[in-house]
DNA sequence: CAGTTCGGTTAAAAACTTGTCACATTTCTA
DNA sequence: TAGAAATGTGACAAGTTTTTAACCGAACTG
């Protein structure tokens, strides 16, 4: 599984089956949204590696969304491609203009999206996002892709790191499984609930040595709680 | 293979495609950019030892590029060669003025094209920053192009050298074996992603003697990563 | 031009991940 | 407090990724 996760937003909804379809295909976790107003909520949450706008929307358009993000401190270093029915050259400058990072208009073949995304991701990661999340001496450091615990090592698998990057992005704040495996596995992954407890179980028990497992909460019946309080 | 890394930045694809062509027959690893703004992030990328860089450019025009450059602290030391379709001699001065090292007008001739990036290369280099990377007492010495261990000397073929020299440059840092190839290899060359691994695993081999080869980690699922914390 | 080094590829072996299950333990509620 | 519900735990089998060794042709070296 490609570990990037991109996040659509396209109101159509067979444009948006499409687009999952074939993202689906190259392995990439996915988020989508309908509008401007559900991506804010869904960048909120997950922090998507790549976001693929829709040029015209109902409500606020795709251009003037990019703006928007490219605007905000947290959003601007989220790569965008544009996605427009008209092949026109202006609005490709315009795109770029605005700051997208590339632009392809429909009808566009999957494997030219695919290869278009795979640049820009390959393009924006080294220079990208220099994320160093730290709580309480628990640090995840996104250009390394590592935990330290007061300075040492922490070793985890893939998903352990995607997990616990996840809920020390959102601390002080319940998550359900459901919404777990959405942000970590990807939307429309199919996968047991359970897994997320095992899941982790085996976070809790890598962190166990540095004393930092409490920090990953259990809240009976709803989910789980990232908390540097007891 | 040379070992040194051109930059190309040219908006028309069919000179973009013909010095291709020149260059790697001539043994450089390239870089492709189409305008100001991909070259940014190719700079940003792999660090080229030589930028080929239009006149004329929709968007920043190569002149006001070349400026930027020059201004820049960490790409003010590029080589720059200003490729230009008018052979006046006014526009010489002017791009000479600016910092350019030197002026190609086209129809220019492969072998003179080779020649003069060969001269300013060669003019570029001993002047250039004497580079000397050390982590806790592996050190790489560019100008020597040695490896040495602990004083001891390490042997190492020119790949090795380079991924070594590549890593070491960015420490604590994990690349996927794509990026791996765009950057000691080369852009647009087509090998395997496995030989990343190969390269990988004899660069360690070499270093074992002396206790270094767990400075290259592997990170499950994405790629490599170099440091001296284990 | 023979021997050596070098680089890319391949394939099999080794190492590691991961989802799920079955059972244990805890917490809640009637 | 008994029983139900929710969560924790260890083990496993399948799948994936990485390591390793061996091969081969091309490029160098003497």
């Amino acid at each position: 599984m490609q570990n990037k996760q991109i996040l659509v937003v396209e109101d159509e909804s067979a444009i948006r089956d499409m687009l999952r379809f074939a993202l689906e295909r190259a392995e990439f976790r996915l988020a989508l949204a309908a509008n401007a107003q559900e991506a804010r909520l869904r960048i909120a949450e997950a922090r998507p590696d790549l976001i693929l706008l829709d040029w015209m929307m109902p409500g606020l358009s795709g251009v003037e969304y990019a703006k928007e993000l490219k605007n905000g401190a947290t959003t601007k270093d989220i790569p965008i491609i544009m996605v427009t029915a008209r092949a026109e050259e202006e609005d490709k400058v315009r795109a770029l203009n605005i700051g997208a990072d590339d632009y392809v208009s429909k009808p566009f073949s999957f494997p030219e999206l695919i290869a278009r995304i795979q640049a820009v991701l390959r393009r924006s990661m080294p220079g990208g996002v220099e994320e160093r999340l730290a709580v309480a001496g628990l640090e995840v450091d996104a250009a390394s892709q590592r935990v330290t615990a007061r300075g040492e090592p922490v070793k985890l698998g893939p998903t352990e790191y995607r997990l616990l990057h996840f809920f020390i992005s959102h601390p002080e704040r319940v998550y359900t499984r459901e919404q777990v495996l959405d942000r970590v596995w990807g939307q429309n992954v199919y996968v047991e609930e359970r897994t997320v407890d095992v899941h982790i179980r085996r976070l809790r028990k890598a962190l166990q040595p540095y004393g930092y497992d409490n920090m990953i909460q259990t809240v009976r019946g709803t989910g789980y709680r990232f908390s540097d309080k007891v």
